[in-house]
DNA sequence: CCCTCGTTGTTGACGCGTCAAGTTAGAGGG
DNA sequence: CCCTCTAACTTGACGCGTCAACAACGAGGG
C-alpha cells in the first residue's frame, strides 16, 4: 500500500517525470507551509487506511452471508439487547453507535419493517422516540453474536498481542476526541 | 461506546430481563462453544469499531467540501502520481489500494469522465487496462494533498506518540494477513 | 481443432449513507 | 398570546459500493 501524503507527489523526491506536459492553471503546486508525513507516521497512516477499506468491508460481508445483516444493523441489536429494557432513545443510540441520526433513522425504518425493533414516542415533553428490541429481534441478535464474535477474534483480537490491544484502546479515544473536536 | 460481543446480549451477566416474553424457536441461544471477549479485548474491539466508522466519514466529508473529491479517489490520483510513468494497470492498482476490482473500475469511470484520468487497453496478451493519471489529474492532487495531510494528522497522527504509531504499523500488517488468509 | 478454464475487466441492479429539507414539539422573549 | 429558536426526528434524492452476470482473451487437454 502507498498513498502519498509524502509530500508532492512523487515517491518522497520531487518532480512528476513522465510524459504529462504543462499543467493548467494551479497556483503552483502545494502552499509550501504543509508538514509532510515522515517514514513512520506515512506507514502508520497507510496501515491505518487499509484497515479502515478492508476490514468493514470484511466484517460486513461474513455478517451478511452468516447472519443476514449488516455489521452497522448488529451493533443497534446488540447495544439494544443489553440495555435494562431493551430500550434506549434514538439519539443515544445514535451516539453510542457512532451514527448520524439520520443514518440510524433509516437503519431503524428497515429493522422496523423486519420486525427486529419497533419505535415508540416518548408521551413525557419533547419530541422523544424510544427504539425497543422485539423478541425476534433479541433471538436475532443471540444467533448472530457467536459468528458475529469469531469474525472479531480471526480479522483483529486474536493477531495482537496485550501491547496492541492497550495500544487500541489509546487510538480509539484520540482519534474520538480529535473528531468530536470538529 | 459499546457493541457487545461480551457474552449472552445483558452486560455480562446472564439472562435478558425485561419483559419481552417467550422467545421463538431459536436453538437455545448461542452454542455453547464460542470464546466470548474479555474486558481488555472487548474496549480494544469497541476502540476500533468506533474508529472505523468514524473516521472514514470525517475524512470523506472534510475532503469532498475542501476537494471536491472522495477520499478514495484521492487515493487512486495519489498512488498513480507516484508511479514512474503516472500509469498502473487497474488490477495492481485495485490491490494496492485495498479495493475490489469492480469497485476501481467504477471510480476510474467517474474519474475518466471527470478528465482525471484515461484508461488504455495494453496491446500485449491478456486482457490489461492501464489507468493513466492525466495533466488536470495531476494537478488535482496536488492540490489537494496539503487538505489531505492536514487532515490525517489532525484526526490522528498528531495525537498519536510513536508507542502507537509503531503499534498500528503492526496491527496493520496483522489484519491485512487475516483476512488475506480469507 | 475445439472446448473448457482462468485471468482481467466491465456493467447493471440494488441497498445503504449522506446531505439538505422538512416536521413536531417545547421554551423563551416581547 | 404570538413569534421565533432549538432539539429531536424523519424523509427523499442522489451517489457510491457490492454482488452477480457477463465479456474479452490466452492457455492446456483431449
Amino acid at each position: 500500500m502507498d498513498t502519498s501524503t509524502t509530500g508532492a507527489p512523487g515517491p518522497g523526491g520531487p518532480d512528476p517525470r513522465g510524459g504529462e506536459g504543462a499543467e493548467a492553471g494551479e497556483p503552483a503546486g502545494p502552499p509550501a507551509g504543509t508538514r509532510w508525513l515522515d517514514g513512520g507516521e506515512l506507514a502508520a497512516w497507510l496501515a491505518t487506511s487499509a484497515i479502515m477499506i478492508s476490514l468493514p468491508a470484511a466484517l460486513d460481508a461474513r455478517m451478511q452471508r452468516e447472519s443476514g445483516m449488516t455489521f452497522f444493523e448488529y451493533m443497534v441489536l446488540s447495544v439494544l439487547s443489553e440495555e435494562p429494557e431493551h430500550t434506549m432513545q434514538m439519539s443515544d443510540l445514535a451516539a453510542r453507535t457512532s451514527a448520524s441520526l439520520s443514518r440510524l433513522s433509516h437503519v431503524a425504518g428497515r429493522l422496523e419493517k423486519r420486525g427486529l425493533l419497533a419505535r415508540v414516542r416518548v408521551p413525557g415533553p419533547g419530541r422523544r422516540t424510544n427504539a425497543v428490541l422485539t423478541g425476534a429481534g433479541y433471538g436475532e441478535v443471540v444467533a448472530a453474536a457467536p459468528g458475529h464474535v469469531a469474525a472479531v477474534r480471526e480479522y483483529l483480537v486474536d493477531g495482537l498481542g496485550p501491547a496492541e490491544l492497550a495500544a487500541l484502546r489509546r487510538i480509539g479515544a484520540s482519534v474520538e476526541a480529535a473528531i468530536d473536536r470538529t
